[in-house]
DNA sequence: GATGAATGAGTGTTCATTCAT
DNA sequence: CATGAATGAACACTCATTCAT
């Protein structure tokens, strides 16, 4: 077998491995880790659910990948902004949007990475992890750093604020299809409701008691 | 037997029974309905396994009692938002509040509500699904009508914002126990956030060209 | 549910359990633990093969059960000879017997003990390597107090000796039915055979050399 | 292609053959035919699992020839012992460490024989334990004749005899490395030990009436 | 001479469910 | 009111084997 060949077959290879991943990643994010077997993996590929095994050593692995697929480039594309020299309320915007966006190119991989990242083994669990709460982390940065620098009001709590945006924009992933807008418009409007929302001043009533003003909206609900 | 006991029996079991929701409900929301098994919910409950069809005829049929209880009070509290006579930026505060004050009182119903009831069998997933989609519904109106009615900026897409703060009052039940600051406070602050950001007036650069406007960050992501 | 019941459901499970270990004996003796799948256990039970699962948690328990059942009372049994006050060769001649003897009550499980214990997981397989080696240690101390005080003979090495008898009494369980003398007899005829020849007095030619004396043979060999 | 390449490509495949059977002799005998994969033996030869097929039609056609390599040499020594013309004991003696030598030079071929040809498929079985036999029937022989002419005693069960001093011989491929003794030396203490217990006059209690003799023995045990 | 890719049959195990008691 | 016993269906995974290259 001459190296022609054997670089060729191992491009065959590696190129089939990507499609068993996409066909996992489809899986997952469709039915759950739990939910997806790996027959509903084969069935997709027109495979034997054998043959998985020779591409994968376990169903789990094949989630550990895949989760590792859909966090990539989030962690550069996020520390790029926070390194910039943007202005807090700017960095923010394009923090939320770089959010949202990687659900353009490969949902099934941030879907998966954002339900799924639970049933992972704890090893890699934790090095995944480690990844989402760098991403918190920054944001979390940002907004105190705005908060500081008087570019954000001072009323919110900061940490509330920056797991309720995550929160928002991860969001989207499950129903960014249910609007007739695209992602990028969808991506911006909410970036500018978030950034708006925080320079505006405070003026609400009762701001600064805000368990009671709890207990009066609660009668209602 | 007399009545009497027939009535104590009748009471206990209706007790019982609850008993056995909560655990149900735990373990869906902890481990997800897949992932959870009946043993685990048995377990929970110092009960054999077997006993759990004393009370429910199926999984499945607990899945959908837990996510019944899981929506209780929602729609009704919205509904009494909505026809209450406060403006419009008064009703959506209020509306982001009440979405997140149950986790208070029974979080694993509203967990498994909001994470599992996919897995529902169609029919009552579409029942389900029916109160969900009022919700949603409830919510476009306030903001569509403060839209009309010039509270609320015309520049960003109403069905977008609708989803976004749906998912961003709702992703609070994963993570408001990693804030140290009461549900009732949080709550408050990112309705503030969200009502504050829609009254803003636009001004962000290239509002009108969402799609360019992008552009600078974009290069980054 | 009475106590008379309880203990007859007690019983039964008891019972049944035992049936489900005689199965498993049996199959694991008779094609050894790899070679034997839990269907062929069920198979000769007239059950279903997942209703094994009722009576042990793995495949790899039961054989630690059976194992563990082989090696019942061998200890106790060579312990008391050897506390006992005979002589040295009426103590070797009742090891030897006893170490044949359960062949004939349970020699499915003595069989799996003695050809299967191999494939215990560590734990457990050192806890019952730990009863074999008590054995040969037995064995072996009145074979070297029986030298010492000079009933048995001196020219012999006394741990080849060991293994060797342990391995012929040993060897019984996998042909004793291929001889037409009772279990006993066989036993008897044996262990008088070892006990006499090391009664014998050294007399073999070259003794002393024992490389050499083979080299006629051995050039065959 | 030349005569002469192809004449070396053979004996290059010969070789290698001889390798892939040496690693499936001593992976089989290792960890036992149905524990053994082909993947096991491919990973000791730094091969891939498929190559070995170029070798062998199928793993049990690999036992087979492992199983008759493992009886190599038994046979015909053991024929010309029984041909030659030394007396009984010496006979016997000879026999019984021609049994145990080979475990010195392929003790992996011995071994699978020893304890695997038990899975080989029929005919192959039927065939190899022919050999077996013809082993047993030699030493029956011998044993037979020495009592007949008086060199034996003559109150032993010659076939429990027979089988018991193979079983002890045969042992040793188990344990004769936890023996420090070389096995040369072990073996012609074993044959001794065989051959005096066999030359010793009868004289042990109750030898006329063993069944009787056990009875009393089995109070201790 | 050896391999990459794939597969069919089978493995041990789990699980929701049933039913007589 | 609850359980012990059992089961059918599915599950993730292993393995010996094949075959085109």
């Amino acid at each position: 077998m001459t190296g022609q060949e054997q670089g060729g077959a191992r491009r065959t290879r590696r190129k089939r491995r990507e499609e068993v991943l996409d066909a996992a990643a489809r899986v997952f994010a469709e039915r759950g880790y739990h939910g997806a077997s790996t027959q509903d993996i084969a069935d997709l590929l027109g495979m034997r659910q054998a043959s998985l095994y020779y591409y994968f050593r376990s169903k789990e692995e094949a989630l550990e990948e895949v989760c590792a697929r859909g966090t990539r480039g989030f962690i550069e594309r996020a520390e790029a902004i926070l390194a910039g020299d943007a202005d807090h309320p700017e960095k923010l915007r394009a923090l939320l949007r770089a959010q949202v966006l990687p659900m353009q190119g490969e949902p099934d991989y941030v879907r998966t990475f954002l339900n799924e990242r639970k049933w992972l083994p704890p090893t890699s669990r934790r090095r995944i992890g480690a990844l989402a709460r760098r991403i918190e982390e920054i944001f979390e940065t940002v907004i105190r750093d705005g908060i500081a620098s008087g570019s954000f009001r001072s009323d919110l709590d900061a940490r509330s604020v920056t797991f309720g945006l995550l929160g928002m924009m991860n969001s989207a992933v499950a129903w960014h299809r249910r609007v007739d807008v695209p992602l990028a418009r969808l991506a911006a409007d909410l970036a500018e409701l978030a950034v708006a929302g925080l320079m505006a001043r405070a003026g609400r009533p009762g701001a600064d008691d805000p368990g009671g003003a709890g207990s009066a909206g609660d009668g209602i609900l």
